[in-house]
DNA sequence: AATGAATGAGTATTCATTCAT
DNA sequence: CATGAATGAATACTCATTCAT
């Protein structure tokens, strides 16, 4: 019942314990998976077990928090004056050359709120860019933004079970077998 | 104090275990994923812990052994005469909607020579049916089998987090972004 | 990275907040009980833990602060004019059907000062009833307060594994069991 | 996940873990309470963790089966031809100040339809015994077998809230405010 | 060769208590 | 004096693997 906490660095580490748990996580997602004990990712981030359940009461949120900053990433791209489709997608292969982690969750979506705002946040910015796409014909009139997402989808599931070191070489491949893959 | 196991079928039942835990892992493979615990295979087998170790040192070995059967479907409609890629694509497809840990396991492939020799025979199908297809226009010039073997992957990885009852519709579609998927 | 608590009240509030403590503790002590935790003491009453913990240094201190009142609600009844053991016992089983927790600590009494007091006055208030109970004939002349007091245990150690809904119910048939039970 | 048992008694310690599980849970309810740890159980029966919760999936199971041993005992004194109702509340009591876990554990007994099978063989048990009760004088008329085993709920919240070593005599005490104690 | 029980490491989660700000 | 985050011990439960019979 008792406990003897070494050392509390008290509530200023608040922010800092919560960016290293961000952190941690998403190292450990992407080289462990998604169902990586969580009590590495607190062991990485050096912050107590207890102090993970404060910040992220759930599996789900921490890696919500974790891939928030992708799809903030993918935004920013994608805000980008004069960016088109084909920049989303190579910003999108190189987040799953890292980690396919990101896509995967988005994929379980239903669960979770948080996963269907990630799963909208990519939709919109697809749908935001296919217009493009159609007019340069990069992409085929007849490919919707769904036809896209679904592109992603069946690229990451098969970078998922390549080793880091082929992935890139793979999408390269996987891309030109699509009809909307980014030169 | 002594033990005295109830049913013990003694080693003729050797064979019939054999097939009882492949398919009790058949079907926990295709509900529960690679990852289920093996103790639920030997309990819907009917079979002892220790028997289905025997059989099956290791996790893998039972994986291969479960789908060495899909190989030999696979194999089956390829060397009807006749057949053709579409025909084997067809028979993936209905083999990934009712389970994606077959093809799972082949992208792991690496670890193990049986899991090895089980792409390569994937592979040898696929090989067989290109001329036909590159002659029929059914697959541009340009395709390769490996390309369709990542096609497959590509189909497989999007399949494995969508719902079964979902499967055939977006097995449909992903097949028609890709240059020779089976009509 | 430094911390600034949002809503720091200021010692002013010391009183405010020990008294929404003990609130919150006689509600979540009534529903789940002296064992429950602590955070949602402080959480219900809208404190920090830390201020809990400086009020209360221990669970048993905030139980003792919390059960205090029930004390004084039976002194105020036991000190009206006329009043008599039928309108304490009332009194106490008014109390218990809300909540047995307070009876509880006080068997537990031995452990702490504070409990032996409430011990105490409960024992007096008795008491001090007990003449005009035996002139009355309400009750026999053997029984004792401790009799009494021992009854009251009996009551609620009873009430205790009752469904809320039913204690009312329980108590008048345990009361009439007693030689001295309300009518 | 791997893991290196140091010794494996063998199946043939089935019995005997079990055995063992039950006589710790036996101590360990007794003084802790219902809510003690599990793993104490295992460690003071000697048995690994996982051995337990083969033999009692739930922490209910494990004190149902602690239980049973003491509604046989019961059972074998209601049966014994001559014996009354007095003999059945002393053998209650004689139990009751070794242990309260038992019918604490009858009073939550809703939850469950072991703890509902032990509450009936209680309670069969009672109302066997009360023709004679009745017939002897023992017990007035207007009690009913619920009355007593309202009773015996009441003895027993005195008792779990009384130190071990004075239980006897407030047992005594509380039975002699009831209209149907053993003398 | 089969059986099924034994084992204990691993992981998730909770909560009492401390402490920097 | 308040706040609320930090800490880690404690506990429940699961499951891969071994082993006596």
């Amino acid at each position: 019942m008792a406990t003897s906490p070494r050392s509390n660095r008290g509530p200023g580490a608040a922010a800092e314990n919560r960016a290293a748990l961000i952190a941690a996580a998403r190292s450990i997602f992407a080289t462990h998976g998604l169902d990586a004990p969580l009590s590495s990712v607190a062991r990485q981030a050096g912050v107590g077990q207890g102090s993970l359940y404060r910040h992220f009461p759930t599996r789900y949120s921490l890696a919500v928090a974790v891939f928030q900053e992708n799809a903030d990433e993918l935004e920013a791209i994608a805000s980008r004056p004069g960016s088109t489709l084909d920049d989303v997608l190579r910003a999108i292969t190189d987040q799953a050359v890292v980690s396919t982690a990101f896509f995967e969750m988005i994929e379980i979506e239903r669960s979770d709120v948080a996963g269907q705002q990630l799963a909208h946040r990519i939709s919109t910015i697809v749908t935001s860019k296919m217009p493009e796409a159609h007019a340069s014909g990069r992409a085929p009139d007849w490919v919707t933004s769904d036809d896209v997402i679904l592109g992603v989808a069946m690229l990451v599931g098969a970078l998922a079970k390549t080793a880091v070191d082929e992935r890139r070489a793979v999408a390269a491949r996987a891309w030109s077998l699509l009809p909307f893959g980014p030169r």
